[in-house]
DNA sequence: GTCTATATTTAGATAGAC
DNA sequence: GTCTATCTAAATATAGAC
């Protein structure tokens, strides 16, 4: 009885990674919604029974990958010592161009901001998942200007957004323009917004 | 003879312009080329005469946009004497929401993005136009930096991609968010990124 | 140079077998 | 619950008339 749910949660599991890595890789609408039942070896008829269609697997997708972010991109974050080492790590986890998840992340992040712009049902729990992510991130820079007795020079909230933004909007420059966007003044620059002095 | 050519200006121009709405407002794989074709008054048969195909209309589309968008950017930040008006004014090109161009702007310059991140026919040219806004702005800021006697943080160019990240980093945000980005948040992280004391 | 009409392909979605 | 087979709709692209 148990194999029964265990089979069908593979196969969600399945199709929703499969979904997310040619999304990334080729955008929604390029992707057909047989080619990821194939990628996934299941079929068609699997994934509207599970999903109702392309777009509910979108959504499913959008809720597993929820606070998953967070997490890879407060993972190095939050262990690593040295400062710069960190805010060098929060880039590089944005800018990695290997063959594990993170690879296409930001292409698959911007995809979804894409339909989210655009259908509010997407939006919705979009905002909510940034607004998490930048809750933790305010936590996390929050605890740390406490300790380093460094005064944010924003809200811890606004600080988050500025952070946050300041790395998107640096990464997507570097994805088409690797050189343009030295990793070094990244990180100065997110030391200017800590309201730290130049190195 | 010249009306010839004026004609078929015009039709370039106006299937180059009705791209430019729908792609924005629907996303490039939403729209077929047949509805541009619609909205331009003419039909895909003259589409397909200029342009050879959809993809052709979006190369032709950003090689238009190239030097807009730089000139949109900056057009305010070069009129304006007080700077934290000159920062805000370019946050406000990238959020303002009315029914004019600057509407889908931010829409469309990712939907660019996505594109140019997975085909270098796309990828490159976006890259010297970002390139090219960059150094616009970069002159800008020098300038400012030599006037107001406040030495830049960073190398020029390097201040103009932190600068130029943080605005679309933070617009991102707005778009799906708007009171989670406060305005003035934003213009205190452009003023620690040129190396001004908090107002 | 532009339009009408259409060929070709492929998408999303479903019905019924197992 | 999953698969096979298929239906309907829509997209790209073209061929030929004007």
């Amino acid at each position: 009885m148990a194999s029964q749910d265990q089979r069908r949660a593979e196969t969600r599991a399945r199709l929703i990674e499969a979904a997310a890595d040619l999304f990334a890789r080729k955008g929604f609408h390029a992707v057909s919604a047989e080619s990821v039942a194939e990628a996934a070896d299941r079929t068609t008829g699997a994934l509207y029974n599970h999903f109702g269609g392309k777009e509910g697997l979108l959504l499913a997708l959008l809720e597993v990958w929820k606070d998953q972010t967070a997490a890879d991109l407060l993972a190095g974050f939050e262990e690593i010592t040295e400062l710069d080492d960190r805010l060098a790590a929060l880039f590089d986890v944005l800018t990695r161009d290997d063959r594990d998840r993170g690879a296409a992340w930001l292409l698959l992040e911007l995809e979804l901001w894409l339909h989210g712009a655009r259908d509010p049902g997407i939006g919705e729990p979009l905002a909510r998942r940034y607004a998490g992510i930048r809750a933790r991130l305010a936590e996390g820079l929050s605890d740390w200007a406490a300790i380093a007795g460094v005064p944010l020079r924003r809200s811890p909230e606004q600080t988050a957004v500025a952070v946050l933004g300041l790395l998107i909007g640096c990464a997507v420059q570097h994805r088409l323009d690797p050189p343009a966007v030295e990793r070094q003044a990244v990180v100065t620059a997110l030391r200017d917004l800590l309201g730290l002095p130049g190195h």
